[in-house]
DNA sequence: TTCCGACAGTGGGGTCGCAAT
DNA sequence: ATTGCGACCCCACTATCGGAA
């Protein structure tokens, strides 16, 4: 029954410890019917069996009335999100809405909580697939590193979760890393600069250049590609470059990590935008891969001439892809114990307009779909003192905090300030209540449901990756990736940085 | 007893496809 | 032709729990 994944829900959302929301999630899949589990699993991990159903925070809007008695069981409610999503064509989005509205007319109001975070794609119950992974082997009896390595293999918990609670270890080692399905990307940590990366990995370190592209997995057996991104979706048709290269192997069952990017013809990389925008076009690929070819640059082998390598140290994957991949499709790198050389190797992989570096571990295996420690990247942090123009309020943990900051920096010749894009990054706790108070003490200008606008008198000192175009902000470019580092309650709004400067950044 | 790895949560800018206007 | 929504590409950072040291 639905009501009973909404209770266990908010048990789970009630108890700060791990070990009782775990407690919690096994007790429920330890009764749940076979043919329900799949559901059972992906609804309180935060998914849905149909990954995407075409709705969202808006359609999500005007919920009808709820019933009084619970009565829905999962099976009637996949099959409803299964219909919603096949509504598509001309009036599907009032069809959608329709159905949304029957759906939620058939449950209680506690359902209703539980659907509304579950299809918002916000559970806020403190567990989702880590915590998952605990409760599945819990509630099957079988050690979690069972379920973490099937999982590896197939990429898709619901499944590697029933097939535990019916089937045991036994049914977990039937797992094996397939040809055409993708596996759960492995994900690098971070560290400030080259040598305290080095020293995370103990000292001997592969360094790669880090490319601005897109993640790709390929996939080849026999003549057929396939390439997924790193929330594991088919991109095959819009990268034919790729499936040309990868076809053009002496290998025909193999499985490569790697990353793409439109490169200049002189060799330097296209903005992060530009490759975006190649690879989610769907439509004129041929005429696009004219203006903007994609290049790929391979970085990890996981399976090479029907060998899985996954748990070889990385030196020995690296090994494989070498013999198997011409050099000029590899990312270039350079294993060294010197801090000094990775520090040169930095400086050269900038010079030619790439991101950064990402140091390895010669001796780590592929931590599929974790941020594993046997990998650390690297890259450039640029910082500005900007002025806060308003605050957003925030919402879940952050309810009742202004949290989400708009920046601003100086137009020194109408003495404005112009706005670069928000931030909420880098706020602890304490910051948070602190700027709170003193943001509705300086509140000035017209002010909404979510926007308080302030003088413009705060300093504060924000790192960022980088500056691009923007269509959206009024001096036509935006911070990426910015983050609040510290206020500066020693500098007034004038010592600020100007649009000047940051528009030096663009080039 | 302290340290640290892993997770979840809180949102950022930009782009596309599609349906509605 | 334009606008809004949903999905997905890139992502940083803090708080917390609980096992490791």
């Amino acid at each position: 029954m639905l009501i009973d994944l909404a209770r266990t829900s908010a048990a789970v959302a009630a108890s700060p410890a791990r070990l009782a929301k775990i407690g919690h999630l096994a007790e429920l899949l330890s009764r749940v019917e076979p043919d329900e589990a799949e559901i059972a699993i992906a609804y309180l991990s935060g998914e849905l069996p149909q990954r995407q159903i075409g709705v969202g925070w808006r359609t999500l809007q005007d919920i009808p009335e709820p019933r009084q008695v619970a009565t829905a069981t999962l099976c009637q409610i996949d099959g409803l999100l299964s219909r919603i999503k096949a509504r598509t064509g001309p009036g599907s989005q009032a069809a959608r809405k329709e159905l949304v509205g029957e759906l939620f007319r058939s449950v209680t109001r506690q359902e209703q909580s539980f659907l509304l975070r579950l299809l918002g794609g916000e559970l806020r119950q403190g567990a989702l697939h880590g915590v998952m992974v605990e409760a599945v082997a819990r509630a099957a009896d079988v050690p979690a590193a069972e379920v973490r390595r099937a999982l590896t293999l197939r990429g898709w918990l619901p499944a590697v979760g029933a097939a535990a609670l019916t089937g045991g270890v036994a049914a977990l080692r039937d797992f094996h890393l397939e040809v055409g399905r993708p596996v759960a990307p492995m994900l690098a940590q971070s560290a400030p600069n080259v040598p305290a990366a080095m020293e995370k990995l103990g000292g001997l370190a592969a360094l790669e250049w880090k490319i601005d592209g897109i993640r790709v997995q390929a996939h080849r057996s026999g003549t057929e590609i396939r390439v997924f991104t790193r929330t594991l979706d088919d991109i095959t048709a819009q990268v034919p470059e790729l499936v040309e290269a990868v076809l053009a192997l002496p290998v025909d069952d193999i499985v490569l990590d790697g990353e793409v990017i439109a490169l200049r013809p002189d060799g330097r990389p296209e903005p992060f935008q530009v490759t975006a925008s190649r690879v989610s076009s769907k439509t004129d690929t041929a005429r696009l891969r004219e203006t903007t070819p994609l290049s790929v640059f391979f970085f990890d082998a996981l399976r090479v001439g029907g060998a899985d390598l996954l748990d070889l140290p990385d030196s020995e994957r690296h090994e494989a892809l070498v013999s198997t991949v011409p050099a000029e499709l590899i990312a270039p790198r350079l294993v060294t114990a010197d801090p000094e050389e990775g520090m040169t190797f930095f400086a050269q992989v900038l010079r030619r307009g790439h991101e950064g570096v990402v140091a390895k571990s010669p001796t780590t295996p592929y931590a599929a779909g974790r941020r594993g420690a046997g990998w650390v990247k690297v890259k450039p942090r640029h910082t500005l003192d900007l002025v806060v123009l308003a605050a957003e309020w925030g919402h879940g943990r952050r309810e009742g905090k202004l949290s989400n900051l708009h920046l601003g920096a100086r137009d020194p010749r109408s003495g404005d300030f112009v706005m670069l894009g928000k931030t909420f990054k880098g706020l602890t706790d304490e910051l948070l209540a602190w700027q709170t108070e003193r943001f509705l003490a300086m509140a000035d200008g017209p002010s909404d449901e979510w926007v308080v606008r302030v003088r413009p008198e705060m300093v504060v000192e924000v790192a960022f990756d980088g500056v691009q175009r923007s269509p959206r902000y009024p001096g036509g470019m935006a911070l990426r990736f910015a983050r609040v580092l510290r206020y500066r309650p020693d500098k007034r709004a004038e010592d600020a940085d100007t649009v000047d400067s940051v528009r030096e950044l663009l080039l």
